[in-house]
DNA sequence: CAAACGATTTTCT
DNA sequence: GAAAATCGTTTGG
C-alpha cells in the first residue's frame, strides 16, 4: 500500500481532505505492536475562522502550537482528562487547520486493539469514537507532533473507494458552543454496514489476520 | 495562582 | 437520560 505524502496534507481545503481521508488506512507501530485500521469518520477544523476550532481567531497557546506547525504531523491533545484525541495537521504552515479522527474499523492487530481497549469488542465498537480510536491505536498525547512520514504513525492511500452516497455528511459532534459554526457540514462518516460492504470477502479476512 | 472546563466514554438508574 | 471519571489547558484575578 502507498503512504500518503505531505503534499496531500499541504492543501488548503481541509474540508475536502477530511472527506478524502475516509476509506484510507491508519497504521501505528507502537511498543512493538503493529496495528492498522480503516478511517471511517473524520471532522474538519477550518483554522482561524472556525469557531469550533482550538485555533479560532488565531489563538496560539502551548496546546495549539502544534496546529501552526507543518502539515502532515499529528496534533494529539487530552480531552476531558481522559481521552487522547488524534488529529492530522493540514494546510500551509502557520495556517492552523486540522482533521480529527473520529472512528476507525480494525484491519489488522485485533488482539492488540482488544487488549488496549480492555475487552473483546465487536469490530464497529473497537474505535467508535475519537477517544476509543486513539486508545485502540495506542496513540497518546506523547505522540503530539509526530511526523506522519515516520514509522510510528502513518496513513496510507484509500484501500476502498466509497461512492459519494456512501459518505454521510453532517454537523460535528460536541461543538454546540461554536454558535453558527456548530451546524457546518464538516463531519464525514461511513456506516458500519457500508464499511462491511466495501471491505467484503477475502480482503477482509486477509486484513484482519494481519496481511498488509 | 485558583478555578472552570472540554472536538468523550462508560456506567448506572 | 443523567452523571461520574479525571487532568492539562486556559482564563481571570
Amino acid at each position: 500500500m502507498t503512504r500518503i505524502e505531505p503534499e496531500f496534507f499541504l492543501r488548503d481545503d481541509v474540508i475536502k481532505i477530511a472527506c478524502e481521508l475516509i476509506g484510507c488506512s491508519i497504521h501505528t507501530n507502537i511498543n512493538g505492536h503493529k496495528v492498522s485500521a480503516l478511517v471511517t469518520e473524520t471532522e474538519a477544523y477550518n483554522g482561524v475562522h472556525d469557531k469550533a476550532a482550538h485555533s479560532y481567531d488565531g489563538r496560539f497557546t502551548e496546546r495549539t502550537r502544534t496546529m501552526y506547525r507543518p502539515a502532515g504531523i499529528a496534533y494529539v491533545y487530552l480531552c476531558y482528562g481522559i481521552h487522547h484525541l488524534f488529529n492530522v495537521v493540514v494546510g500551509q504552515q502557520g495556517d492552523p487547520k486540522a482533521i480529527l479522527l473520529r472512528a476507525i474499523w480494525p484491519l489488522s492487530g485485533m488482539e492488540v486493539m482488544h487488549s488496549r481497549r480492555g475487552k473483546e469488542l465487536l469490530e464497529h465498537k473497537i474505535g467508535s469514537g475519537p477517544g476509543t480510536s486513539s486508545e485502540a491505536l495506542g496513540i497518546k498525547t506523547s505522540h503530539n507532533g509526530t511526523d506522519l512520514q515516520g514509522d510510528v504513525i502513518w496513513l496510507e492511500e484509500r484501500i476502498v473507494q466509497p461512492k459519494e452516497n456512501d459518505i454521510i455528511v453532517g454537523p460535528r459532534i460536541g461543538v454546540d458552543h461554536a454558535e453558527e459554526d456548530a451546524e457546518l457540514p464538516y463531519r464525514f462518516r461511513l456506516l458500519p454496514s457500508t464499511t462491511k460492504q466495501l471491505l467484503n470477502g477475502a480482503l477482509v479476512e486477509d486484513r484482519i489476520h494481519g496481511n498488509p
